[in-house]
RNA sequence: GGCGACAUCGCCAAGUGGUAAGGCAAGGGUCUGCAAAAUCCUCAUCCCCAGUUCGAAUCUGGGUGUCGCCUCCA
């Protein structure tokens, strides 16, 4: 098993810390909103890094943060004119929600940074009693100087941070790159009470106190987006590694950005899509496929023509199971055993630092072998049943019994309205009988227009959706 | 200004020294009253230049182009 690792910008053996374990910790959400398809992405992929885990018999404790006290969270409980946990509650329902609907396995443990505020001051005093801190202007600021190997992960020197022209001078600060571990709250925010007087916590004290509780002071992983590389994850390494001595993580794993067709996705340019709002146009499959056939620390565009393509490459799946039958003979096919070639293939990408574009390459060949008329039935039985049983490594087929009922359209109708569907459909067949091929498409076509494409199979008329 | 990433068929995308996976689209065949669906088949020498090597998409140098971070944005 080889992963990408940021800070050794290179693939890297992968050795749990324990034996069969490992310990993974992904930046969770700031909950002020419903969270967007570039934010699914990092929980998609960090569901599959766990899922494959899982796969390979590791046991695997999964810890995402929520972050419930923020700048943002206070501006957006002004702005919907409601109390901040309102907004907090609200947020986290919606979280847990739209992770389900992708599919996404709930973590082991969802902390709440205001769950951790007394282990979080604890934790600046000690970094203060040990020199790594400093009050100033009524804040708590990290020296970053103080440590010497500051700028590790991400490959930046503090000089070129001092001469970085972005950096702005705060003059409270000793060196611009020193950042805030306790914040002084204004008037009406929420605050806690704290050496330093009434405040709350810094973003980047946040993930180190958690992930230090709940997965000791040094672990095996962990992830987050690209952008979170500097400053976030590099503070973190800075606060943890001051006081422990011990490296803090052994693999950082980044994913790459989402942009909206080919725009970096931001408000001013409208260009924001939630993902409970593209779940309501694609199926969590397709969303899912969608972010695993590009490698996950590349760059990935959406847009509606990709969005549609790889609809049509999803339904590669769920014809290859339907003509096999999958639904009626389940138990049979899934009983005739894998073939484990493919397997093999599959868990090799996957082990090269999470290669699911390979991996995916494998389940395409397996469709394409179920649905063979020409191979024997066991040999197509047990390609849909490696199909099946990989697909589920990767996270998709979670409600396979409903997706392979084709018919979409008819369920949405009442039962007058399936009769008369099924009257014109009858009176269609009349008219092919009697070779009047004129009203017979006329039929098809002003079905067509009210959205129902009429398919002649050999077992009849059928609609689809 | 500092640091870094990427450039493979019309589109998406694997491939890190041994002769280009996969998906979409497209073209052709079968099937069909027609259409759709289904099914079978076909479809690239890898941004440019120079070099290393028996051999490079894969390594080195240069060029061009696109993008990211340096702002508590995944």
């Amino acid at each position: 098993m080889k992963i990408f690792d940021t800070m050794a910008k290179k693939k890297r053996v992968f050795i749990p810390k324990e034996k069969g374990k490992v310990k993974l910790y992904v930046c969770g959400p700031t909950v002020y909103n419903y969270f967007h398809i570039g934010n699914a992405r990092p929980f998609v992929f960090f569901d599959v890094v766990r899922r494959f885990f899982l796969y390979r018999d590791y046991e695997v404790t999964f810890v995402q943060n929520l972050t419930d006290i923020d700048d943002k969270i206070i501006a957006q409980a002004q702005k919907e004119g409601v109390d901040i946990s309102q907004i907090n509650q609200k947020y986290i329902q919606a979280f847990f929600d739209d992770t389900k609907a992708l599919n996404i396995m709930p973590a082991d443990e969802n902390p709440k940074a205001t769950e951790y505020i007394s282990q979080m001051i604890k934790f600046l005093q000690e970094l203060q009693e040990k020199g790594y801190a400093y009050e100033s202007g009524g804040d708590l600021y990290f020296e970053v100087s103080k440590v010497a190997d500051y700028g590790k992960l991400s490959g930046k020197k503090l000089e070129d941070l001092r001469a970085g022209a972005r950096v702005e001078v705060n003059s409270a600060k000793k060196h611009p790159a020193d950042f805030t571990l306790w914040k002084a709250s204004k008037p009406g925010e929420p605050s806690w009470q704290s050496p330093w007087g009434a405040g709350r916590p810094g973003w980047h004290s946040e993930c180190v106190v958690m992930s230090r509780d709940l997965l000791g002071e040094s672990f095996d992983i962990h992830g987050g987006g690209i952008d979170l590389i500097f400053p976030h994850h590099e503070n973190e390494i800075a606060q943890a590694e001051a006081l422990s001595g011990e490296r803090f993580v052994n693999f950082w794993m980044h994913n790459g950005f989402l942009n909206i067709q080919g725009q970096k996705m931001s408000k001013s340019l409208n260009n924001f899509f939630t993902a409970r709002d593209i779940l309501k146009k694609y199926d969590a499959d397709v969303i899912r496929l969608f972010f695993l056939s590009k490698h996950y620390r590349t760059t990935i565009d959406f847009n509606e023509k990709i969005m549609h393509e790889t609809k049509v490459a999803y339904e590669n799946f769920l014809s290859a199971l339907r003509s096999v039958d999958y639904s009626a003979k389940r138990q049979e096919i899934d009983s005739c055993g894998l073939l484990e070639e493919d397997v093999a293939t599959f868990v090799i990408a996957m082990e090269d630092d999470f290669n699911t574009a390979k991996a995916l390459a494998v389940l395409f060949g397996l469709a394409k072998l179920a649905k063979k008329q020409s191979a024997s039935r066991e040999i197509r039985y047990q390609a849909a049943a490696t199909l099946v049983e990989l697909g589920k490594v990767l996270g998709f087929f979670a409600d396979l019994e409903n997706q392979l009922k084709s018919v979409a359209s008819e369920s949405k109708m009442d039962g007058m309205e399936q009769k008369l569907l099924q009257l014109l459909l009858d009176y269609r067949n009349f008219a092919k009988s009697e070779k009047n091929w004129a009203l017979a498409d006329k039929i098809r076509d002003d079905l067509q227009n009210l959205g129902l494409r009429v398919v002649d199979t050999k077992d009849g008329s059928k609609i689809e959706s």
